[in-house]
RNA sequence: GCGUCGGCUGGGCACUGGCUGAGCCCAAGGGUCUGUAAAACCCCCGCAUCGCUGUGCAGGUUCAAUUCCUGCCCGACGCA
């Protein structure tokens, strides 16, 4: 058994746990940070590790073509050639099913991508995206789904569902790493009907780990919302419940309610990146001219190296400067502020409170900074 | 002092004897981002609601000058 998830508290719906896995425990509901190449971009692992990082992500699709699994493998696997030697999970590359749409043809065998690189073609298959995972040597490798966006009509919509579930069967009989989780993915939409036509099949299968994929890829976060518990719900209550790439701040404490106990999102990096901050108060635009001599620390209690050590009107200057410290800075603080919001979610289930502890916080967010 | 090239918006530029100088780039300013083709992209980019105002100054040529000519002013470069 790869991983050994252990439900310890809950709260109505919501789920507080415990899982080990090959590479350490893991305290949910958690957010994992996203390195899709093999790196949270910006930050070593060192400051992941500081800031309370417990996994992070990597990329099938990704890694495959550049540098490619068989070189990682030779080089010790994802964890030792990128030096977080913490919890990985990778995902299989379904997600470039639907961003890279214009560059992949996909059938019933596999999806053939151009690469956005150089052109050549990379096909992935349930079995290929399996051998790629177990080469780079994830703690938990996702089943290689079909992500169709919002608005995909209901008949291929049907479709992407059934290839869906018939691609994590073919996953389950081709994965053969005993030291690694397989987590199956439930699409649908926000077709509850197609949901649990899928979760139910998927619960055939028997894996260890159950993700929701196919939200925020267009819905609205109403949308998505309505859709989350009732899929939730019929996930076996013993086993990890994964949203993908959910979200904001937000998303994720309505993912909590709705029972989920994983999240990732590349928010916080990409935000980060683009000068704009996370805080208890909402969002702040760093490049914005009300911080050119504010010496106040970006978020006021937070104990990042960021806030800690620099000002507002520092982190301004960085930023129009364009040196490369200040995506540093504001990554490093935006994935503190993550692992900072699901470390106070952990303790407000334990203690029985997260429906008023969700409810403070929505209506800081959403009142004007 | 002479010569050359220039003077348009915070900076840098393009074009034009009439119907387009309110066009572009940068800076500044504002915004977007959800399993990362993103240290990216979008808007704005004279002022304002229609609309208004803007081509260094003074003349000249012309039906008409931001454009062509002369002088002056200012700037850069070159030569003394």
């Amino acid at each position: 058994m790869a991983i050994r998830f252990q439900l310890l508290h809950t709260d109505q719906a919501a789920r507080c746990g415990h899982m080990d896995t090959p590479h350490g425990p893991v305290e949910t509901p958690v957010f994992m940070a996203v390195g899709t190449q093999g790196t949270v971009k910006g930050l070593t692992p060192a400051q992941l590790r500081d800031v309370g990082v417990q996994v992070i992500l990597g990329n099938t699709y990704h890694l495959a073509l550049r540098p490619g699994a068989d070189l990682i493998a030779d080089l010790g696997g994802l964890h030792r050639f990128s030096g977080w030697d913490g919890p990985i999970l990778t995902d299989s590359g379904g997600f470039q099913v639907y961003s890279l749409a214009q560059s992949r043809r996909i059938d019933d065998r596999a999806a053939v991508f151009r690469s956005h690189i150089d052109g050549a073609l990379l096909e992935l298959s349930p079995e290929s995206a399996i051998a790629i995972q177990e080469k780079l040597g994830s703690d938990i490798a996702m089943c290689l789904d079909e992500c169709p966006p919002f608005g995909t009509p209901p008949d291929y919509l049907r479709v992407a569902v059934r290839r869906t579930i018939h691609w994590a069967e073919r996953c389950r009989d081709a994965h053969r790493r005993p030291d690694q989780a397989l987590f199956g993915i439930v699409q649908g939409g926000t077709d509850l009907a197609l949901r649990a036509e899928c979760a139910e099949a998927l619960r055939r299968l028997d894996f260890p780990g159950y993700a929701l994929g196919g939200f925020s890829v267009g819905e609205t976060p109403e949308q998505m919302a309505a859709a989350l518990a009732p899929t939730a719900e019929l996930l076996p209550a013993d086993r990890p419940r994964y949203l993908m790439g959910v979200g904001r701040p937000q998303d994720i404490l309505a993912g909590v309610a709705a029972g989920i106990d994983l999240f990732d999102c590349v928010l916080p990096t990409r935000n980060g990146r683009n000068a704009q901050a996370f805080t208890a108060e909402g969002v702040v635009r760093m490049r914005n001219a009300r911080h050119r001599r504010d010496s106040a620390p970006l978020e006021s209690g937070c104990g990042c190296y960021t806030c800690v050590r620099f000002s507002r009107a520092y982190l301004h200057h960085l930023f129009l400067a364009e040196e490369m410290l200040g995506p540093t800075l504001l990554s490093l603080h935006n994935v503190a502020f993550y692992c900072r919001l699901m470390a106070e979610v952990r303790r407000a289930i334990r203690e029985g409170r997260f429906a008023e502890f969700a409810a403070v916080n929505l209506a800081r967010w959403q009142a004007p900074a």
